[in-house]
Parts: structure tokens; sequence; C-alpha cells
DNA sequence: ACCTCACATCTAAGTTTTTCGATATGATAC
DNA sequence: GTATCATATCGAAAAACTTAGATGTGAGGT
């Protein structure tokens, strides 16, 4: 079971707008860096940070092949995220509620 | 529909582990800030600036009743980022395979 | 009216992120 | 070996984020 800290680093990840696009793109499969950096407005140190960024998050495995480095996204992160997401936010039935100002003021 | 800029700062919001509890929390019903403010080692300022941002993200919403000001999550934004989550991570058919050095180099 | 409570806003410091250009690395081509 | 290609890493500047203390605001209590 992982942390919040952990979950929220992927959420991280994906909080930018360039970043939500590659994984976009990466769910139609495999592609090297040099397919995805064609697609934006960035310089190649730039999209090599990114991809840094989402592979330490667990989001996007690597595979080198050569002089390339081919980039995917990892299915068990993103059930993981898919799961922590679904966690946080659907309604518990174990919840105490937490009225304001419980108690009265004397 | 909205933007990659509008899903990605719903991320961004939920990337700060803390802001992620928070909506954990309130995942139990709707709170005031108060309540919220007891389970963490933050200065209510703090609290009130991750407030304002998970709301104006579209997350949480707020309702005001006397002093206090109660927050609870936004069903309708929750819907929509897992249907944009599923819709940028799971594969899909219409992309086109772009392998690189697609071409040869002659 | 005055005080207090709950919360928001302002200001500022410290930290992190984003980005690029320059340089390094490692693989393939010649 | 030398050149070139694909990518990573380094270094630095600018922008954005996080946080707390001080102050403002508006509701209630006395």
């Amino acid at each position: 079971m992982k942390t919040y800290l952990e979950h929220a680093r992927v959420f991280k990840a994906l909080g930018d707008p360039k970043r939500a696009m590659i994984v976009d793109m990466l769910s139609c499969g495999e592609l090297c860096a040099c397919r995805i950096l064609e697609r934006f407005n960035i310089s190649q140190s730039t999209l090599s940070h990114h991809m840094k960024l989402l592979c330490e998050c667990g989001l996007v495995k690597e595979r080198y092949v050569g002089k390339w480095t081919y980039y995917s996204l990892d299915s068990e992160t993103i059930k993981e995220l898919k799961a922590f997401f679904h966690a946080i936010t659907s309604e518990k039935e174990a919840c105490i509620s937490m009225v304001c100002d419980k108690g009265g003021r004397k």
C-alpha cells in the first residue's frame, strides 16, 4: 500500500498539461523521445526532464534500444492511481460525522 | 469538454499530499475549515490557501453558514476527472503507430 | 457598541519547478 | 578513430508554489 506522498507525486506529474498530453500520446503505444518531441514546442532537454519525472513517479516505463529510448505507460501504476483516487473521493460509511462546533460552547 | 489545462489543474491540486488528504477527509462528508485544521500541522492561513486552490479547480465546493465555511467534494468534477484520466491512459484504437526512425535514413 | 470567533487576504521568505543552452554520454555510421 | 545522432545531465534564470505572521472582514455573543 503506497503512501499519500507517492500517489500525490503521480498526480503532480499529471498536473502539468504537457505531461498530461505526453501520457495521452503514450496511451497509443510505445514512443521514442524523438517522436514526442516533434509534437511539442519545447527543447530537447526540457522534454528529457519531463520524461524523467514521469518515469520517477512510476507512470511511465523506459526501454533502451540502440540510440533510442522508448517510453510507455505503466498500467500497474495507472491502476493503482485509479484505485487511490476512487478511495479518496468516494463516500465512506465508516466516517465519523464531524459537525462544526460539536458539543456547543457551554 | 474541458481542456488539458483545466484537468491538469485538478491533478496539480491533488499533487500536494496535504490537499489529497483534505479531499480524503471531505469524502466522509461536508466539513468546516476548523475541523480540517485540527488534523494538520499547518497555519490557518495556509489551510485557507489550500482550500481556495481546491475550490478554484472545481474539486471542492464551499458553503457559508454564519461564521463557518463548509467544504464538500464536487462529484461532477470528480466524475469528469475520472473520465479524463481514463481517456488519456487507456489504449486507443485510432492511434497512428509512430515508429522511430520511420522512413529510414537513406 | 465592543469583543471574539472563523475565516480570508496581504505580504514576504524560502523552496521547488520549469525551461533553455551548453555540454556529456553512449550508440551507430563511415 | 572520427563524426553524427538520440538522449541525458549540468548550470542558471525566471516563474510558480508553499508557508507563516499580520491584518482585514463579517457574524455572533454579551
